[in-house]
DNA sequence: AGAAACAACCTGACATTGTCAAGTACGCTG
DNA sequence: CAGCGTACTTGACAATGTCAGGTTGTTTCT
């Protein structure tokens, strides 16, 4: 199934995929060219076609790798902690930092399209269980599927926000104006524990544990 | 001041934003073309370039005055309420929702940057301010400057995640799905009412009122 | 073994776009 | 009435997304 060597074939895919997140880190997405990423992966303008359908399958491709990226990482996150909403906006701010091509993609419905791609569709909705069942820890299991939802999108909008505002927003540049850049991971630190405690407060106060 | 009729000068000007707000709000801003613009405009492709200095100039426009408005919602709730959490939390995506096409523009640091356009930036400057107020309010003023940023940052995380993930995020679509399309906004209120209550609650343990 | 099918590309062409350059019309000032 | 700034216009250019139609090499079927 694997060929073998020399010529790796499907090559071609990866290093476009590459060369467009490399765009997309240094000049965000609007500067990915379907002409541009076949010109670093030293094929002709029309290649990329072979693998994507249009520019958007590119987009989604990158949006599927990081859906997948973060439902891992969440999975990796619910195994060992012991604080799952601290740990769990930890989770989703690393990730959205160091795979900051993905992340920027990945919530840009105009340019690829979650629902319409599949794979993409399916790695997003494996995030949001990922997600889930790390609400429902916090949670303690207790409340009704509506009141985890509500949970659920209190959570994420935390770290979404965050995430959003320090990558691509004005947060990162207002923090390193007032408070100095050396600041800026402790006060994002700050930023989580506040409210990772607030969450974890009012998730004991309603739904106490058994014991 | 304002031209009297029949051929109003600067109408152009005003024209162009309109119609690239209407791109915005219906294809997303990447559909925005100088061309396209004008052509709705009905006037020549180049004659935008007498009012903007290329593309990005009328993202920064809009950008402009999406802050500016902003900026005085928050002052129109911070004259008024008694729970300023919940009320800027309620502001905030009350704004996005009913700008969605200035929204959309706002935080796109790749197709307009803030800090390029000075009148963009000052119009920033205006609605983070007013931001902080509104936190200082949250927090009876008590604690230092950076624990007063660490609640900025917060709220305004929450807000900021809530309100992208419900107009262009997946969150309105799973919502939707999972709750039925009449019950988002419901779903949307309690959202806001927990994690300002949240936040009250910690707001008054760490920094009691005086009386 | 030969034919047919396919994968993995390439070359060419076309309309559309952002933007530079160079006009043109018109009101105003001196 | 000459000159000048404002508010545009027409023309040209390179770059882009994408359709259409090759051209290889390998695989599969008979």
């Amino acid at each position: 199934m694997v060929p073998s060597a020399s010529a790796p074939p499907g090559d071609v895919r990866r290093t476009v995929l590459d060369a467009a997140l490399a765009i997309i880190d240094t000049q965000g997405p609007d500067a990915v060219s379907m002409r541009e990423v076949a010109r670093r992966a030293g094929v002709s303008h029309q290649a990329p076609y072979h693998y994507f359908s249009d520019r958007a399958g590119i987009f989604a491709a990158i949006s599927e790798e990081g859906f997948l990226g973060l439902a891992e990482a969440f999975h990796a996150t619910l195994a060992t902690t012991q604080n799952p909403a601290r740990d769990g906006l930890r989770t989703y701010l690393t990730f959205a930092l160091s795979h900051r091509g993905h992340f920027r993609v990945m919530f840009r419905n105009d340019i690829c399209g979650i629902r319409t791609h599949e794979p993409t569709e399916g790695a997003a909705d494996q995030a949001f269980n990922a997600l889930l069942i790390l609400v429902i820890r916090v949670v303690n299991g207790k409340p009704s599927k509506e009141e985890t939802m509500v949970w659920a999108s209190t959570l994420w909008s935390v770290a979404h926000g965050l995430a959003t505002l320090v990558i691509d927003g004005p947060l990162a540049v207002k923090l390193a104006r007032e408070l100095g850049p050396e600041a800026v991971d402790e006060h994002l630190d700050h930023v989580i524990d506040l409210f990772s405690t607030m969450v974890s407060h009012q998730a004991r106060t309603l739904f106490p544990e058994i014991p």
